[in-house]
DNA sequence: CATTTGAATGAACGAGCATTCATTGGTTGC
DNA sequence: GCAACCAATGAATGCTCGTTCATTCAAATG
């Protein structure tokens, strides 16, 4: 009755659409970097968190390497489209209020979450030595910051603020979030999404102190 | 002639102290890492890239296991005696000095090399599956922010900031320096290590006004 | 219901790797 | 100059893991 295939019995065998079967293998493989790392995920591991056979992954994947590299798109490209759904000017939202939604966007329980950052961290770890994942990487972090400069400019635009660079301010920030979510990664009894949160609003709010203000108390 | 040994013939056997063998090895795994990444550093590159055969590191570290662990603890242990050593109240430097000087060491050639800031990333990519790993390095960020918190209380009250939060700021410091490694590492054609100083110099300018001041132009 | 199709399986294979250890030879003390 | 010692070597070993593919079986077709 439940779809959660996971471990026990071999149930019976069942013919599913190649984009589910993707997924499961995308999303076990998430699970399993962030449980195992990067150098611990195997085929095995992978196939028996999806509650498949072991050939399943080079059957839809064409090998390991193509498996690993269509996750790091997974993760960093639902970051790019949630971002990119708050900063388009399609939406009617104020400078301040965009700004407020990035902010609330970088540390909702959607996007830091431990098992997608644990994600994110083991690619960068492995970006020096691999091409293909420094360009992803980089792409990821290249147009969030690009895209929050844009914004940034339309607030000094519009407040005035004197002697601001948009440009340095969303490298700070981007660095920011990047650094945060490394410390609540490997110490989240020492910062919790909350404190995280309350950082980087300072940050801003000291940037931009018309459009978002600092945390009280 | 050179003590440089690598590659070519297999020139005279030497037999030296056990302490610089380590160090020839440590100094080969940090490069391998840099260049061939966590899980495509093996012992065989390493020791070549030592110079050195196959079975000396089996020799010297007792597994592959402990001399990542050494590598690791070598990196961390110099980031934090080079920062206990200009935070340390021994030291007769005005606490502006100070915060002029952790700049410089945390941007520094010495610190924010290619080869160590990619060490230091591919240990936190596994850290979350490797408890040993993961003590380390919350534990150096954790000195590194507590030590920076004591000097920003420091500057507080020296100067009477009002509504400023040491840990706060500290937290964010931390994190932003490890942001801003991160994008110097995965793009260093996109943020210069110049670039990156002005970045956190500004960062703590806008905590610190009477203490720091902002890069100009 | 019989037949065809191709998704799914997992035993078997082989490449790559850490680790071992018998052998070599530089170094030290006599 | 001669042993005795032990750092250093690297071929050999055994294990882990990615990949293959003959076989199985659920679903689609007529």
């Amino acid at each position: 009755m439940n779809d959660k295939t996971n471990s026990t019995a071999p149930a019976t065998r069942r013919v599913l659409p190649k984009g589910v079967r993707k997924e499961q293998l995308i999303k076990a493989t998430m699970k399993c970097i962030a449980r195992y790392g990067m150098s611990g995920t195997t085929m095995a591991l992978v196939t028996k968190e999806a509650g498949l056979s072991l050939g399943i992954a080079n059957l839809h994947f064409e090998s390991k390497e193509k498996l690993l590299l269509e996750t790091l798109l997974h993760v960093t490209g639902e970051y790019n489209r949630g971002q990119t759904k708050i900063l388009d000017n399609d939406s009617d939202l104020s400078v301040a209020a965009r700004m407020e939604a990035i902010l609330q966007f970088d540390f909702s329980s959607k996007v830091a979450t431990k098992d997608k950052v644990a994600v994110w961290f083991a690619f960068w770890g492995e970006a020096k030595s691999r091409p293909t994942y420094q360009k992803i990487c980089s792409n990821t972090d290249f147009m969030a910051e690009d895209a929050l400069c844009a914004l940034f400019n339309q607030a000094i635009d519009e407040s005035n603020y004197v002697d601001s660079n948009a440009a340095i301010i969303a490298s700070g920030y981007t660095a920011l979030v990047d650094g945060l979510w490394l410390n609540m990664l490997i110490a989240p009894k020492h910062l919790s999404r909350k404190q995280a949160l309350q950082v980087a609003r300072d940050y801003l709010a000291a940037a931009f102190p018309h459009h978002i203000k600092r945390t009280t108390g």
